[in-house]
Parts: C-alpha cells; sequence; structure tokens
DNA sequence: GCCGTTTTCGGCCCGACTGTTTTCAGTCG
C-alpha cells in the first residue's frame, strides 16, 4: 500500500483535466469539470485522503463519485492508475509546471512545449523564457509579438513570487483594500465602492483584492483607478472591469457597473465561485439566468436590483452573509430560513489567550506590555473579563518546587490586581505544554492554582496521526486543562496542521466539555474554518482568542470572529460570549 | 464524471477581456 498526501493526488487530478482539454475540451467539457472539483474538494479537505480510506469515507467527499474514487483506490494500492497514464500518455510531463503561471492554461502551455520540443519539467519555465527571448514564439500560429512579450513578463513575475497558488494573509489584503478604497473614493464619480471576493467572505487566505464600483461614469472611475500612483501596471482594461498590479506582486481588480445594478454586482464578485455556480443552477430550474448585469427572465428581458437583498429575495431566498457562500449547505438553508445566526465581533465579552510580560521564566516567549496595560486595553474593547495565560514557566530550567513559587507568588499579583482593577475581571490561567507523552508541563497542584489552562502542541509536531490524538485527549483530559489553543499548529504558508483525528477529538471535547480555540493570529486562524463547521455538527463549544503578546495584537478579534462566521458559529457556541456568571459556571462544570 | 425538492438519465453558470483574428480561442473568476 503506497501513500500519498491530498495535495499530490488534487495535483494529479488537475493534470488529468488539464490532458482532457488539451486532447479534446468539447468533447470532454464535463470530465474536465468532474476532475477539477474533485481536486478542488481534495485539496480542501481537512482530513488526508489516507484517512478517510481506512474509515472507507471517501463518499463523503463531494465531486468524488465511483469512478474517481476506484482510481484513488487503484493509486493507493498499486501506486499509479492506468486510466490516467492512458490520458497523460500524449502530454509531456514539462506541460504542468507552466500552469502555474498566470496567464498561462493548458494549450498555451501544450503549443510551446510541443512545438518546441521541451521535455525537461525542471528546466522547461526557464526553455519557454529562453526561447521567448530569442523572439521564436511571435511566429508561432496564434501567437504574436505581443503574446510573446506578455510571456516574458508572465514568467518575470511569476520568478518575483506571482503564481496562481500563492496567497496572502488577510490582514495584509485588508490593508491594501482600505487604501484602494480610500483613494477611489477621492473620485466624485465613484458613488459608492466595496472590497468584495473573498476578502469580503473573510477567507484566511486572499489572492487577488476585488474591489466594486457603483458609478453612472465607468470609464472616468476605470480612469481614476488605471491612475493609482503605487500600481506597478495596468494588466488589463475594459470597458467595466480592470485589473492593476502593484508593487510586491499584489494583484487588485475592479469592477464598475450602474447603481441599479449594484445588487447582482455584489453577489456576483462576492463569489465564491462555488457558491455562483450552484446559485445560478438552482436560478436555472426556476427558468432565471444570474449574470454581475441582474436576472434575465424567461422572456429574456433583464431585471436589475439596486441591492443584493432583494436579488436574493427574488429567488426565494433568504440574503446570505458572505462568509458562508461557499456552496456548503447555505443556498439549501436559506431556502428554508435557517440561515445560523452569526456570531459578531459585539458579541464578545472577553479574551483567554493573553501572554503579559510577567516575569514568569517561561518555556517559550513573553508578552511585551504589563497585565495592567493589558487590562486598560481590555476595559477599551468594554470585556467583562481578561485571562492571563502566560506560557508555563520552563520545565528545563526550574525544580517542580521553584515553579509552584513562581505561581504562588503570580497569584499574589493577580489577586492585587483584582482588588485594584473591577471593571474587567481577571481570570487566571496559563497556556501549559502538553509533552510528548501527553502528560502537562506543570504538576496537578501547581495546576491548582490555576482557575483554569489552556493547553497546546509547541513541540514534535509531525509524529503520526493515532499518537498526536492520543496524546492531545490525554493533556486535555486533566480537569483544569478547559481549552485545547490552536488546535492544528499551522502557520500559513509556513508550516502545514499535524496531523489529528479530528472525528476523535470533536466526541472528546463534546463529551469532557472542553472547549477548542479559534486563534484570531493572523498567520494562525486555527482552528481552520472548515473544521469549525465539522465540529460543531459535534454541538461543541468554542473560544476565540487572539494569543495576544502585546496590546495592539487584542485588535486581531474580528479576524478569529471571521473563522468562526465561516464555520457556522453563533453567539451560543463561543464561551467567550458568556457573561461573567455563566462562563464561571461553565469554567466549573 | 458527478448528481438528484420535477430526474438514477439527462442535465451540467456566465460574462469580461486580450490577442490574433476577421468571428474566435484562450484564460480568468
Amino acid at each position: 500500500m503506497k501513500s500519498f498526501t491530498n495535495e499530490e493526488i488534487a495535483r494529479l487530478l488537475r493534470q488529468v483535466a488539464a490532458a482532457y482539454t488539451i486532447q479534446n475540451e468539447a468533447k470532454y467539457r464535463f470530465q474536465i469539470l468532474a476532475y477539477q472539483k474533485a481536486a478542488d474538494s481534495i485539496e480542501t479537505s481537512a482530513t488526508e485522503i489516507k484517512d478517510l480510506l481506512a474509515d472507507n469515507a471517501l463518499d463523503d467527499l463531494p465531486g468524488v463519485g465511483a469512478s474517481i474514487k476506484n482510481h484513488i483506490l487503484e493509486l493507493f494500492n498499486t501506486g499509479a492508475v492506468t486510466h490516467f497514464e492512458d490520458v497523460l500518455k500524449n502530454v509531456s510531463p514539462a506541460v504542468f509546471p507552466l500552469l502555474d503561471i498566470p496567464s498561462f492554461g493548458p494549450k498555451k502551455a501544450f503549443k510551446l512545449v510541443d512545438k518546441f520540443n521541451l521535455n525537461d519539467p525542471i528546466t522547461v519555465v526557464d526553455d519557454v523564457y529562453k526561447i521567448a527571448c530569442e523572439g521564436k514564439i511571435a511566429s508561432l500560429e496564434g501567437f504574436g509579438e505581443k503574446s510573446q512579450n506578455d510571456i516574458k513578463r508572465a514568467i518575470d513575475e511569476y520568478k518575483l513570487g506571482k503564481t496562481k497558488s500563492s496567497r496572502m494573509v488577510l490582514a495584509m489584503a485588508s490593508e491594501i483594500s482600505n487604501t484602494m478604497l480610500t483613494y477611489l473614493r477621492k473620485d466624485k464619480n465613484v458613488l459608492q465602492a466595496f472590497t468584495l471576493g473573498s476578502l469580503r467572505r473573510m477567507k484566511s487566505t486572499i489572492g487577488d483584492v476585488d474591489i466594486a464600483v457603483s458609478s453612472n461614469n465607468p470609464t472616468a472611475v476605470l480612469d481614476h483607478f488605471n491612475s493609482y500612483p503605487y500600481k506597478d501596471r495596468v494588466i488589463e482594461r475594459g470597458d467595466i472591469t480592470s485589473s492593476i498590479i502593484l508593487s510586491g506582486n499584489k494583484q487588485v481588480d475592479l469592477m464598475v457597473l450602474t447603481p441599479e445594478m449594484l445588487g447582482s454586482l455584489l453577489q456576483h464578485f462576492t463569489g465564491s465561485k462555488e457558491h455562483n455556480v450552484a446559485l445560478r443552477e438552482y436560478a436555472l430550474k426556476k427558468g432565471y439566468s444570474l449574470s454581475e448585469k441582474g436576472i434575465k427572465l424567461k422572456d429574456g428581458t433583464l431585471k436589475t436590483f439596486t441591492s443584493e437583498k432583494e436579488f436574493y429575495n427574488f429567488l426565494g431566498l433568504a440574503w446570505i452573509p458572505p462568509e458562508l457562500r461557499e456552496n456548503q449547505g447555505e443556498i439549501e438553508a436559506a431556502l428554508k430560513k435557517t440561515l445560523p445566526t452569526l456570531v459578531e465581533i459585539d458579541d464578545i465579552k472577553g479574551d483567554f489567550h493573553i501572554h503579559s510580560n510577567y516575569a514568569i521564566e517561561p518555556s517559550h516567549d513573553l508578552g511585551k506590555n504589563t497585565m495592567e496595560e493589558m487590562l486598560i486595553r481590555a476595559k477599551e474593547l468594554n470585556y467583562e473579563y481578561l485571562g492571563f495565560s502566560e506560557h508555563n514557566p520552563s520545565i528545563g530550567n526550574h525544580t517542580e518546587q521553584e515553579i509552584y513559587e513562581i505561581l504562588l507568588k503570580r497569584n499574589k499579583k493577580i489577586d492585587q490586581l483584582r482588588m485594584s482593577n473591577k471593571s474587567v475581571r481577571i481570570i487566571n490561567l496559563l497556556e501549559v505544554d502538553i509533552l510528548v507523552n501527553g502528560s502537562l508541563a506543570l504538576s496537578d497542584r501547581c495546576m491548582e492554582l490555576l482557575d483554569m489552562a489552556i493547553v497546546s502542541i509547541h513541540s514534535s509536531f509531525r509524529n503520526p496521526t493515532e499518537e498526536m490524538t492520543t496524546r492531545i485527549l490525554k493533556g486535555l483530559s486533566h480537569p483544569k486543562a478547559k481549552i485545547l489553543a490552536h488546535p492544528s499548529g499551522r502557520l500559513i504558508n509556513s508550516r502545514a496542521p499535524y496531523e489529528v483525528d479530528w472525528k476523535r477529538l470533536f466526541a472528546f471535547a463534546k463529551e469532557n466539555n472542553k472547549a477548542l480555540e479559534i486563534n484570531s493570529w493572523p498567520t494562525r486562524l486555527d482552528l481552520q474554518d472548515i473544521l469549525v463547521k465539522q465540529a460543531r455538527d459535534y454541538d461543541i463549544k468554542f473560544v476565540i482568542n487572539t494569543d495576544s503578546h502585546a496590546t495592539s495584537h487584542m485588535d486581531n478579534m474580528p479576524y478569529g470572529i471571521s473563522v468562526a462566521k465561516r464555520g457556522w458559529c453563533e453567539r451560543k457556541d463561543i464561551i467567550n460570549t458568556y457573561s461573567y456568571d455563566k462562563l464561571i459556571d461553565w469554567i466549573n462544570q
């Protein structure tokens, strides 16, 4: 039995789709869609295919039917798939690396590889670049001087990091978008301007920044957009859309329509693609054809909408919050009027993951601000309570007795603060390491000094699923351990999540009244949204924490909120929306 | 190749833009 990661399987399925496209796009139109859909589904699955296979649960994945399932089984059994080899045999492997370069699709990549006999996937990008520089591409049928230059530039930018798959963190995309909105609104032709796309849906990572504007003079708005002083260049410019690249290879897309079309424009450009496709298929059955311009009725007339709500309502649906628009059951829920009332930032009454600079001699990093400073910020945020949760004192450098004394001293400090700070109640926590063997880094009598503890993994991330899960459950089983922090350990764009048997963890958390943290740190956002949604089916509790190491970090809470919303969470699912009294009841349960 | 609130067969979103064309092919979201 061989093993493959989800990423490898998805890549393989995309290669098959590309090969079908090259061979005969019209003939294989629906197979191509099916393979791409299956690849998307596998790539975004929080559970590894190998684990689904072991549970015989591959059918749970949408887009994976009998045929592709059998291909995957064959892949794991023999290391290869006969059918895939058949489809791929006439396509050089040198085609595929080109497909991660923006503006390169299967057909263009194949033509270049085929005409110039490029067969080395390692060097193919450089090979194409060289051929373009030598001026050999312009004379090919279907190409010209311009497209030859475009190819050169696309590869230049690719080498600087602009690939189809590169994504930025939410915080950076927000900043780019806000700056752009401020700039756009300076033009009197801009009636209203909005952030759309994955940024409006508050996805954890963002590809391009999408912006929509309503205006009676789109040309003037596009001119203004194209004159943005911090742009590197204009990628494209039409009658209603334009794209520019900013320094750092960040792309901004703009669409401008008249105010009477604003409703459909917002709907269209917010996406996701999957949501829009599903919505359009649903509408089609009612005889409607949807686009950014409005809804085309059976008689061919276009009905326009000034608001997004009217657009959804016309289709018999409740307005769907952007965070839910991922084709994960939201259309059905909107039809049945069973959409959740999502948690909002104003519901938050406290934050439990706060690292002050209190000298606790920890195993990991200390915070930068004093407990007093953190409390002031908490008061400004209108919090009812705040939990201090520095890392436990390092067990390598202290005896158990020394640690006990450090904590006694810290408790005295916290008691003093409780006397002097009546407006914000203080919860006494620590963030305690779960060691490799599953025991906690604090002794039982040390744990007794706390109101509750956050436990988390900070070492040995790469152990097998079973071992990791057992380790976490053991650590979490301590009666004082109430919260599991950053449950998957992922760092966006730098560290893959460790592998956990999520179903087992969720069942355990439900059974033992433990909360899973949604960590608001922009490169963590962990538990990730799709797992939050799955966990919610187990009816378990979450806590949205900032993991702050400075007062300014406490402002990251909205990012955690966005993850909770994308996971369909309501206020009742989140323990730091509880009043202080209710919270204490929960801690003592 | 997938899928089901008219279907287990017969459907499968829709339009913008560019470059190379002279009505279209390819890419993108």
